[in-house]
DNA sequence: CGAGTATAGCGAAAGGCTTCGCTACTGCAA
DNA sequence: TTGCAGTAGCGAAGCCTTTCGCTATACTCG
């Protein structure tokens, strides 16, 4: 088994750590009742996806309990973090704030949104 | 030739855009330079994933002049919007302001750029 | 002109991700 | 006990990305 993290989930394999952070602890089959609903994919398919994700890390599952359940090993916030310094780095060539920025221009944030980010940016600056 | 934008780029076609937004228009040679300083390729490499980039429609390039220079057709900014609406759809559940809150909360953030997100929020408030 | 160097391109190999067919095991019901 | 349905696993195929060797073409300088 690869150690935990070494890689980032790929497009199916997020796709299955989302349904997971959703329902975990599940079993298989829920996983692909969700998983064939977007894709349309076998159940071995998503068996085996499991299967290669337990061995990245990526998933951890209970034995015992029959069928086995599967939960995510990493939380979603942690896979955000990740993503999104892996974001930060490529694309905005290590600047937080041009990311920061060209989100909030994309439009679509309310006003109690607004709020909360300026009172953000206020606890920040008193700690500077 | 696929449609510009069917895809995302992958890992090397990102590496070589971001080259290109830096330098472009420029020769094989230049970007070969740059990227296997970074991953020590061979040049024949660079040659076929620009090759692959053009048919996929990433770069474009100017045949007239000698060596062919190229460029990139889509720019930084809209690469870098693909991405995050990527992130935000697949990670944050579409949630702008998720998004935005976490790389806040990153750190990293200096005082002035504090000062620029607050006055981008009293635009858009405005414009509400 | 002719040799050597720079440029361009192609096809195939290597490796990773995703898919599935086939097999095996388990547990329950007739 | 036998058969059926649900569960688990493996190996290989198919596809895409990345890599490179080999070949061909163009250009430069002596």
């Amino acid at each position: 088994m690869r150690e935990l993290g070494s890689s980032q989930p790929t497009a199916v394999e997020l796709e299955i750590l989302r349904i997971l952070w959703e329902m975990e602890p599940c079993p298989v089959r829920d996983i692909h009742a969700r998983l064939s609903e977007a894709k349309g994919t076998n159940y071995s398919t998503t068996v085996k996806m499991l299967s290669v994700m337990l061995n990245k890390g990526l998933v951890t599952r209970n034995e015992q309990a029959t069928p086995h359940l599967y939960r995510a090993a990493i939380t979603r916030h942690k896979a955000a973090k990740k993503f999104l310094g892996e974001l930060v780095e490529k694309v905005y060539d290590g600047s937080v704030m041009s990311l920061v920025l060209q989100a909030l221009s994309s439009g679509k944030v309310s006003k109690d949104e607004i709020d909360e980010v300026r009172k953000l940016l206020d606890e920040m600056e008193g700690k500077q």
